[in-house]
DNA sequence: AGTCATGTTGTCGCT
DNA sequence: GAGCGACAACATGAC
């Protein structure tokens, strides 16, 4: 697969195409934008009375902030075009979203479907893939312009090389913008050089003097002529779950619903706590807090409910003549991870994977499937492993520090499997699911990237302790063990026979062995550490002999 | 050029 | 009981 992963500028053409005198044709030339010109091609039958303008909406689920959707809207209506919003929801190519992700997503969609339709227009959702559809339904719809958010997610990439070809063919132009991030991250690769920083430090060096772009609102009515002839058509409507095979009963409480009106409510119910977001330090945030103790903002920056802009401007307000924590433990410092993690994996190939890529330490990681599947079901014999990994897998959100803790035990810590298998599962199981952000912290936790202390070990007994002596996350995510004094809460297999018994749950039995031993599993482990770290700094020593 | 301090988020044992 | 160093590190930038 070809891609993007070295700085590469893609040339801003100019086009001879007569714009209307509008605010459009400012907006068209205005930085990160890249617009194309291309061949004339046939018309064919079945066509759309008028031409159309399509925006393709994928991870932007939103209204606000969104300026590849307001270029589609000016266009349509300069140009009395019919305007069509789209998205691509394929039920046979879902597999990898999980239950609680898909039903965020199908929330969003109605959410962003009843947004639109009071602008007066609506979200057309195609049940196929854009591969598959779009090349017909440039035809079928005459479409001649088409606006569509900057990913970077490699898949995204790919799928949008293979349209902008079609397009190409067809005569269509296309406006990209980049707007899921704070900073257009191919600027900031350019300011380094073209290679990815590779400390946060230095990140935050190079965005320091960058500004960042005011968002924009979209909120004037559209015209009736931008009407579709379909409008009214069921055949474009959101799916319910059901429709896309999810059993809705398997389903837990709905905790965190998608769209952008939630996402919005709940950036404004936590900007309006000045006081807690100034003094926001995320180590000292409790990973196992009944209710979580930092804003689960992210799933509804993940699928674009919310924009990360808007949260930056947000936060900066709040901050504005205020004693405040700094980056990395503020909340902007949180936002910047994000962005951090965003920059190296769009200078990166194959940045999801081990083999190849050059920022991932080589590692023997083993294979063990049984040991997978129960770090995945949550039955290691570790109850605050067990208890996180149930949460994320009922409730889709658990903490960054719960997060460390499980990916630090299937890696370097203790099941010794390599952290491509831990993202698989966070992929399925997180309503904050972002390719970058996956694959970059699952580096971080493994050492494999980013972060080299590898000794630094959590303990699966230990560590939960710090915030809950008590182990009442625990009774609640393992209910199994929710009798067991507090004395062992965190290692049941200590209690004596008669404590277990009364607790009604003898290990074993009612719960799991522990699977492995922590005390002499992870020394062993950082042994191995050890050993492909020294490997890895001969191979590099090889690969650059002394000149 | 080489040295040195520094960097989101560990644990244990000793003072 | 808090504070500190040891324990199996590496990239960066200041000097």
């Amino acid at each position: 697969m070809s891609r993007n992963f070295k700085f590469k500028p893609k040339p801003l053409k100019t086009l001879k195409y007569e714009q209307p005198k509008t605010q459009l044709l400012f907006e068209l030339f205005t930085i990160g934008s890249v617009i194309k010109r291309l061949p004339a091609h046939l018309p064919f039958p079945e066509v759309s009375k008028m031409p159309t303008v399509v925006h393709w909406f994928r991870l932007d689920l939103r209204l606000h902030d969104n300026l590849a959707l307001r270029n589609a809207i000016n266009e349509a209506e300069n140009r009395k075009h019919i305007l069509r919003p789209v998205y691509f929801l394929n039920p046979d190519s879902i597999h990898n979203i999980g239950t609680n992700r898909l039903r965020f997503l199908i929330q969003s969609l109605q959410d962003l479907d009843a947004n639109l339709r009071k602008l007066n227009t609506r979200l057309y959702i195609i049940k196929d893939t854009a591969i598959n559809c779009l090349p017909k339904l440039f035809q079928k719809w005459q479409v001649k312009f088409l606006t569509v958010q900057v990913d970077i997610d490699p898949h995204l990439v790919d799928q949008d090389d293979a349209i902008e070809k079609v397009a190409e063919e067809n005569d269509i132009f296309i406006v990209k913008r980049v707007q899921h991030t704070v900073y257009d991250v191919h600027s900031v690769l350019k300011k380094n050089n073209g290679s990815v920083p590779l400390t946060y430090q230095k990140f935050l060096s190079l965005v320091q003097d960058m500004q960042v772009k005011e968002t924009i609102d979209i909120n004037k009515q559209i015209s009736e002529c931008c009407k579709a002839e379909d409008y009214n058509s069921k055949e474009y409507d959101v799916p319910t779950l059901e429709e896309i095979g999810v059993d809705e009963s398997t389903l837990s409480e709905c905790k965190y619903p998608g769209g952008e009106t939630e996402g919005l409510k709940r950036l404004n119910v936590y900007m309006s706590r000045k006081q807690w977001v100034c003094k926001f330090e995320k180590p000292n945030s409790s990973p196992n807090s009944i209710e979580p103790s930092t804003t689960v903002l992210s799933p509804y920056l993940s699928h674009g409910c919310l924009s990360s802009r808007l949260f930056y401007h947000k936060l900066k307000d709040v901050e504005n003549g205020m004693l405040h924590t700094q980056p990395p433990v503020s909340l902007l410092g949180q936002l910047m991870w994000r962005e951090f993690y965003y920059t190296a994996g769009a200078g990166t190939e194959n940045f999801d994977r081990m083999v190849g890529n050059k920022l991932c330490t080589q590692i023997p990681w083993g294979e063990n499937t049984e040991h997978l599947r129960a770090w995945a079901e949550g039955r290691t014999g570790y109850p605050f492993v067990d208890a996180i990994m149930r949460q994320l897998k009922q409730e889709g959100w658990i903490h960054h520090l719960a997060r460390h803790m499980v990916a630090c035990f299937l890696t370097r810590g203790d099941l010794w499997i390599s952290w491509e298998e831990g993202a698989k599962v966070f992929e399925n199981y997180l309503l904050d699911y972002d390719w970058s952000l996956n694959a970059g912290n699952w580096m971080w936790l493994s050492a494999s990237a980013i972060f080299y202390k590898y000794f630094r070990v959590y303990s699966p007994v230990a560590f939960g302790k710090k915030t809950d002596k008590d182990g009442l996350y625990i009774r609640k995510y393992v209910p199994e063990l929710k009798k067991y004094p507090s004395e062992y809460i965190y290692e049941p297999w200590k209690a004596p026979k008669s404590i277990q018994t009364k607790a009604g749950c003898v290990v074993g039995i009612g719960y799991p062995k522990r699977i492995v031993d922590h005390d002499k599993i992870h020394k062993e482990n950082m042994q191995k550490m050890s050993l492909a770290y020294k490997n890895n700094r001969e191979k590099k020593a090889m690969k650059r002999p002394r000149s």
